[in-house]
DNA sequence: GCCTATACCTAGATTGCCTAGGTATGGGAC
DNA sequence: GTCCCATACCTAGGCAATCTAGGTATAGGC
């Protein structure tokens, strides 16, 4: 098992961040890891086609940036990716809820 | 997908439900559901190998009990599987709380 | 002109769980 | 008294998520 460990949520964790403003790919993976406390250490063989999915499912949409460096490709939150992330969130809620119930009832 | 989706938290779940006390494999799953509001409907064919293999890592202890009825596998947590129950229990703690950190941030 | 950092990409392997079967026993219907 | 269903356990194989391990390209420091 890898070092961070998504179990599931990537999707929900990229929409998320794509909620607080456009990202590029790294700098999504950097957000990741400051909001998480460091905690969560995404890969960008795990991002990047992640993010090509959410692109193809119509959750993001990118255009590719030249702002004097390198090729960059912004990515951003699409209506239908602020209803899913919306959607996601819930479900996470939902998910956590129950496991704290387990947890819960053993303590 | 399936219906449940315990995003890797399978084993945490079985151990938190062996910390209420010993039970065998239906009756843990049953005990599941209950205590997760009817959220998590997990299925026989992801608890038995699971059981097998905390048996297997030396988290549980198992034993056949005939009690009047069919024969049935009565698992009870061992002192190792306590530790590895609190282990888990933080580790999901630490991931929860990374996830709420990227979520919280958006909103 | 080379090295490093930034940035993007993909194929293939791994893992974790579910699907879809199967076995066995006991009790109620009839 | 036998058929069916509920309880209880088990396994092989498949599938989806994501990680590993590579690769490409550009810009800037030295």
């Amino acid at each position: 098992m890898g070092r961070s460990a998504v179990n599931g949520q990537l999707d929900l964790l990229l929409l998320a961040s794509l909620g607080a403003g456009e990202a590029h790919g790294y700098a999504l993976i950097a957000r990741i890891h400051e909001r998480s406390g460091s905690r969560l250490e995404l890969q960008e063989g795990s991002v990047y086609p992640a993010l090509h999915k959410l692109e193809a499912s119509g959750s993001v949409a990118s255009r590719w940036a030249d702002d004097g460096g390198g090729r960059r490709r912004v990515y951003a939150l699409t209506t239908a990716g602020q209803t899913e992330l919306a959607r996601r969130a819930e479900e996470w809620n939902g998910f956590a809820a129950a496991v704290r119930g387990v947890l819960g009832a053993a303590s």
